[in-house]
DNA sequence: CTCAATTCGTAGGTGCACTGAACAATACCC
DNA sequence: GGGTATTGTTCAGTGCACCTACGAATTGAG
């Protein structure tokens, strides 16, 4: 009997937190639209134009991810994809104006959903919350990212 | 300009810390076992013999997700499903000798990799971040199950 | 100015996760 | 005992997320 209790393991906890999530999205806020095409669209309303390796950066998905999670917005018609005359490698990405509209309505449902889903922890610990969970998945993703260190003057 | 802070948003940060745990399994534990799939393994050290649905509600996998991850592991040996000659509708899984050692091997490294996962806590944050991501978690899975309140002795 | 290295995007492969529909075996009601 | 409902599994479809490899464009070294 070397059964393990998954309840101590993050990554276990992590994964059920982000199915809960899911699941709640989709009946308050979207059953188009999902949460990683909420986050590009909102990435472009920050900064139109952008290329697509850079929206994945600002989102935190990789370059085959963010080209699938594009094109679907795409023939969406809720962003349109220009080549760069300045770069022909590399794609401009705008929202269209529904793609903004969209934002906008969906902004306003986002909020309403993550009162919900924070609503069993108090004001001071969701505070925590996040930045506790801010500061594991930054660490974790410093490992993967060495990120040169400031003195890097060598 | 009503773009929004994503760092405020729950679901956003479970998706980046899921993914951080991902990419930290993948390195420290294994490249060929999957954290689910570790996940279900240890559901039958626990419990050997359950059918797919109950171990599907042990980690927290649907009927659909759960029958894949299992022919998987049917596929490398760890496992073997057996028709319940009691009930012909189910079946009843076991691990193999492989699947036994495996499972082993994978919690000494499990052990470790959460280690350096939390490293950035202190102990007692540590325990508040599981407590708080439990809470969460539980929740919005009750706003889906809505669970029989306890007087169901109609 | 030319060739090599880097960078952006695409394509193919694996695996998780959900939904809805189909199918077979069992359980329940009359 | 026969018909209906329930339950366990599978199948088809969509979407996220990673990796490796490749082609096209750009940059940089000589």
């Amino acid at each position: 009997m070397a059964a393990v209790d998954l309840a101590t393991h993050p990554g276990h906890l992590a994964r059920r937190l982000q199915q809960a999530h899911y699941l709640l999205w989709n009946t308050m806020v979207s059953e188009e639209i999902t949460s990683p095409q909420f986050a590009v669209m909102n990435a472009l309303v920050a900064e139109p134009g952008l290329d697509q390796r850079t929206v994945g950066e600002r989102v935190g998905l990789d370059r085959s991810t963010i080209a699938e999670v594009i094109s679907r917005l795409d023939r969406r018609g809720l962003l349109h994809k220009v080549r760069d005359p300045q770069d022909g490698r590399r794609f401009l990405l705008r929202l269209t104006d529904d793609g903004l509209r969209t934002h906008r309505r969906l902004t306003v449902r986002t909020a309403r959903m993550n009162q919900v889903f924070l609503a069993p922890l108090s004001a001071e610990e969701q505070a925590v919350f996040f930045d506790l969970l801010r500061r594991v998945a930054d660490a974790a993703e410093e490992l993967r990212n060495p990120a040169e260190p400031l003195a890097t003057r060598s």
